[in-house]
DNA sequence: TACCTCATGTAAAGCGTTACATGATTCG
DNA sequence: CGAATCATGTAACGCTTTACATGAGGTA
């Protein structure tokens, strides 16, 4: 019986890294780290510890190559650039519809994913568009007609002002977030208007 | 020499349970998981098997007790209440001052937090309050000035309609990150003029 | 002198998710 | 008849963060 290679699980890490290295090549692992927590930082960040594994097993997969540029006194300095291979993976994660659920995580990889999609073509960046349209939209109505959200039948037994303050911050808070998820549909509107400006 | 027990170190979901508890009497750790996942899901979400043991090390230190409810076949009912000690500490963490950083986690903690702030004093809320609109204030700033945020000089070697896609998609990421900032700095300032009316 | 940046990597500790164990009742 | 809800808890697994190892050069 042939012994299979145990299939490798990628992760979000492995095609952001992936991405990247398509869009600058010849960029070191070191270099990628910056990129990611000083431009995206805010939505995704990575650890070296987790990059630089994440690149070994990249490159065993045969989706990168490097250069090894020896230098005095230091480490090997290792410049990835992506292989066909990679750039087919990177493609296929692109391209997969995104799989919504209703967490602050699961939107900022929405972001994330959209944030690296220069290089594909217009027509599959709107239909990525138009699914993240869809899914805050959906959200909207549904934190609006109140099927989700704060609830605050659960507070008891404490006075009557602190139960005003918990309301009125509640309440607050979900009219923010229907805010919010209108907010990012209209954004996403504007920015596909924005794109076909550019084609 | 006297052995210490090793100082527990406790975490955002223990001072939740606390906040809860306190709010609402006589509750459960399921029902607890219940209104965490419900009603802050979006912001803070937590599985059973981290709730239970937490309940657990909360109940070691002196924090809340629970009356047993003994049901047929089924184990039984943990009804938790917060003791003085508990209140102590969660109005310690409560009004301990935020420490804000440029990532969403940290911003949701901010939320998070906020929505527990029901049984505080106004003024103390006010001061939570205040600190927010001053970070998320200095966040729009900066990152309105640039000084922060979206970086394009990195994109290399790619074609110029995949440069000039990445360079559209990444300044009006960078818009909506200013104007989300700004929004929560009027939403901050409306909620406390909500506050206000309430008290 | 001490610290930060560059540059690669491994090891251990910590935290979060899934799976397991048990079992009654209700809903589709 | 299978799945979900209620209800408690433990164990294993996997991912993330911190610490360690090495070392040059520049800055405060």
């Amino acid at each position: 019986m042939a012994q299979r290679a145990k299939a490798t699980r990628y992760h979000d890490l492995d095609y952001v890294l992936l991405a990247l290295i398509q869009a600058h090549p010849k960029i070191s692992g070191y270099q990628l780290r910056g990129i990611i927590n000083e431009s995206t930082g805010y939505f995704f960040h990575a650890h070296l510890s987790q990059i630089y594994p994440s690149l070994k097993q990249l490159t065993a997969d045969g989706f990168i190559v490097f250069d090894e540029v020896a230098r005095e006194g230091k480490p090997d300095l290792k410049l990835y650039s992506i292989t066909p291979a990679g750039t087919e993976a990177v493609h296929g994660w692109l391209v997969k519809p995104f799989e919504f659920k209703a967490t602050r995580e699961n939107e900022d990889s929405y972001f994330m994913k959209l944030i690296l999609m220069g290089s594909l073509e217009l027509e599959e960046i709107e239909t990525y568009i138009d699914s993240g349209i869809e899914a805050f939209g959906t959200r909207a109505r549904r934190l609006a007609a109140g099927d989700l959200g704060l609830e605050l039948d659960f507070i008891s037994d404490i006075d009557q002002l602190a139960y005003q303050r918990f309301h009125a911050i509640w309440n607050h808070e979900l009219d923010f977030m229907v805010h919010e998820a209108k907010a990012r549909v209209s954004w996403l509107k504007s920015l596909k208007k924005s794109l076909r400006g550019v084609s």
